[in-house]
DNA sequence: ATGGTTGCAGCGCAA
């Protein structure tokens, strides 16, 4: 069995002695971090190693930042959509243990009609470009990160309040969707069929932890090759009620392989 | 509630 989780870590030097005890309790093969919001060079990268993990990174200053981390060697990296010019770093693909993954940091998008919301459907466009190519491959493919998307209303705790906003517009849900229907499967979803309540953010804000205001936007997307060796998959939701928690809970799954 | 909180960097911006 090989254990894979996504995780918006929100800034990785605030979060590392949580990520460390977090590696230590849950023992990932394979970890797809996104908002590390640090430059490559400034990645604390040693007491990482130091319980057995390969690094690879594509950060950058200040915002976005994404990395994979493996107790596999990590072959075959890739960093940036290929095709897709883009100064912000949220996007890394490798070949792990004869997997494909990648850690894929979707612009939030900020408000709906927006530049940055025009940037997120690019950015979705450019994905669903590069995932077409890399489903041809027919090798297990794991796509996972922070899509900034709620797939739909069942992933939203008020369906109402958040109607057309972002996160949860239409468009959005279409670009996710379209990648979707390309074949591959919502991993989470999948092993937990019409279950209410399922999230993987809470604002920091105006109490949304503990009045479970969340939303599900952080996904392990699988390729058919990959979804046939689907176990299970879950919210580490323990990890967000913590002292200085990220805003996401890690999405965990795992194959067997 | 055009609020609220967090992280980075150097106090406004992004989420």
């Amino acid at each position: 069995m090989i254990k894979i989780a996504t995780w918006n870590i929100n800034s990785i030097r605030v979060r590392l002695p949580l990520l460390l005890t977090w590696l230590k309790e849950t023992q990932p093969d394979i970890v797809l971090l996104q908002e590390t919001k640090t430059t490559d060079d400034q990645f604390p990268k040693e007491d990482i190693e130091n319980l057995n993990y390969n690094i690879a990174l594509n950060g950058q200053k200040t915002y976005n930042g994404v990395a994979l981390l493996s107790k596999y060697p990590i072959e075959d990296i890739t960093s940036g959509i290929p095709g897709f010019e883009d100064e912000q770093a949220r996007y890394i693909e490798a070949v792990i243990k004869g997997l494909r993954v990648a850690s894929i940091y979707v612009p939030n998008g900020s408000e709906v009609g927006s530049d940055k919301y025009a940037y997120k459907l690019r950015f979705l466009q450019a994905l669903y470009a590069h995932t077409k190519t890399l489903l041809t491959y027919d090798e297990a493919l794991i796509l996972g990160g922070d899509y900034n998307i709620a797939p739909t209303d069942l992933d939203v705790y008020d369906p109402q309040e958040w109607h057309e906003k972002i996160l949860c517009s239409t468009p959005e849900r279409e670009g996710l969707r379209s990648l979707l229907h390309l074949g591959l499967t919502d991993s989470l979803r999948e092993t937990h069929r019409d279950e209410k309540d399922l999230y993987t953010w809470w604002d920091y804000r105006a109490g949304a932890w503990q009045n479970n205001f969340g939303l599900r936007i952080d996904h392990l997307l699988l390729s058919p090759q990959a979804a046939d060796l689907l176990k299970n998959t879950s919210v580490d939701k323990p990890i967000r009620s913590v002292e200085k928690a990220s805003d996401h809970a890690p999405v965990v799954c795992e194959l067997d392989i």
